[in-house]
DNA sequence: TCTGGGGTCCTAGGACCC
DNA sequence: TCTGGGGTCCTAGGACCC
């Protein structure tokens, strides 16, 4: 283990949707902008103009526009917020390689090496990347310099909005303690209710717990916490340290609650394509499949099912979604959510492809409609197979339906 | 007020194997 | 007849993050 102080910059980018949408646009600079997609939706990001009158993200739209109705609503543009990412942590780049990105607007860097290099003390290094950030791309973005990982990150959220602050390892407990719970990555709300109904708001308060009410509480995970907690944190910065993708998923909340069940096989059907289009074209292949249904009343029920072997054809994960989706959909209540989730991931299923001559067929066919997809768009060609009428739903009872076991094998 | 979409990780019980 | 324990895989569900 290495000694000696370290320094590490988290940044992050404040508000980011909207502050690209201002600086693409720069009409909207000074005024309310929120970005959020749809009726039913809630609000991706809100600049700092509408959190005035108290839009904060994850609120539901129709809420926002009582709450602001001045305010200019704009659709999310993903691919404008990827390129002001990446052109960001390029920024970051140029100051040292040991960065971190944890997300689209916001990441790591270990600035312990690079001191010598820039001749300058950390603060001012952190100083100039926010300011290169600032005049390069026309967003803010906030820093938090510390000795460890966790300590940055929080120092961010107390120098938000754009804002650096040093926490500095003799003064930081004596900072962090006065915080409440809530700020420690990974508790959320319902870990800051647990420990508020045993008298536990801040920080301090964790510590000074008897530590067997903890371990109670949290089981394996009291002993991370309570280190995080105390400002012990040994996690380094790691470059390019997302791992591998894990799953591919996807969900879609529908216009209406519906009941209509050919309808939504067809929305399922259309989100479980375009998730194995993303698969054959990253080369990858699928065992488990998850189908998901939300209904009106919000209660929620998946399933999954494992193959013996990987796929990545549309004909066999449609197939098997099919069956999932009969069998989990209760008849009587309105639907208001499908997803569908394709994980267990591996690498492309040519081996297997000896035991099922079929198989190349349909994946031939499959990427020629991906490749027509991608030209003309996802409604240029409608795949019979995702069409209504070719798929026959039982009629079930709704309570045989919730006592049915799980099936074995697929 | 009426609740998105994309992910990761964790837990817990049962099956199955050694 | 009664009684093991560990490891791993599978499914379901939940918490959390941005």
């Amino acid at each position: 283990m290495k000694t000696g102080i370290r320094y590490i910059l988290h940044v992050d980018a404040d508000a980011f949707f909207a502050s690209v949408e201002q600086a693409i646009h720069p009409e909207l600079k000074g005024l309310p902008v929120i970005v959020g997609g749809g009726d039913r939706g809630v609000v991706s990001a809100a600049s700092y103009e509408a959190r005035r009158f108290g839009v904060h993200s994850a609120m539901p739209i129709a809420q926002a526009q009582k709450l602001c109705p001045h305010a200019v609503f704009r659709d999310p543009d993903f691919h404008a917020y990827t390129d002001f990412s990446r052109r960001m942590f390029d920024i970051m780049r140029n100051f040292s390689p040991a960065v971190e990105v944890t997300s689209v607007d916001e990441g790591y860097i270990d600035l312990t090496g690079t001191l010598k290099l820039h001749k300058a003390p950390a603060w001012e290094i952190a100083h100039r990347i926010l300011s290169e950030i600032r005049a390069d791309l026309d967003i803010n973005a906030s820093g938090g310099l510390a000795g460890t990982r966790t300590g940055a990150k929080m120092a961010t959220g107390l120098a938000k909005p754009n804002g650096l602050l040093y926490l500095e390892p003799a003064r930081s407990s004596q900072i962090l303690n006065g915080l409440p719970v809530g700020s420690i990555p990974g508790i959320g709300k319902k870990s800051e209710g647990i420990l508020k109904r045993h008298r536990i708001l801040t920080i301090g308060d964790l510590l000074a717990a008897p530590k067997p009410l903890i371990k109670r509480l949290f089981g394996r995970w009291s002993d991370r916490l309570l280190e995080i907690a105390s400002g012990n944190d040994s996690r380094v910065v790691t470059p390019d340290s997302r791992g591998e993708r894990k799953s591919y998923s996807k969900d879609r909340t529908l216009e209406q609650d519906t009941g209509d069940l050919a309808y939504v096989w067809s929305v399922t059907a259309g989100l479980a394509e375009k998730l194995a289009a993303r698969l054959r074209r990253d080369g990858k292949s699928a065992r488990t499949i998850t189908f998901k249904v939300r209904y009106a009343d919000f209660t929620e029920k998946g399933r999954s099912v494992s193959l013996k072997t990987s796929t990545d054809t549309n004909r066999e994960i449609l197939a098997v979604l099919f069956k999932l989706f009969n069998e989990t959909v209760l008849r009587r209540k309105k639907i208001r959510q499908v997803g569908v989730k394709l994980s267990g991931l591996g690498g492309p299923v040519f081996q297997t492809d000896l035991f099922d001559p079929v198989r190349p067929i349909y994946r031939d066919r499959d990427r020629t409609v991906d490749k027509i997809r991608k030209r003309f768009g996802f409604q240029a060609v409608r795949v019979s197979s995702s069409a209504p009428g070719n798929w026959r739903f039982d009629e079930r009872d709704d309570e045989a339906t919730k006592r049915r076991p799980t099936p074995k094998h697929c």
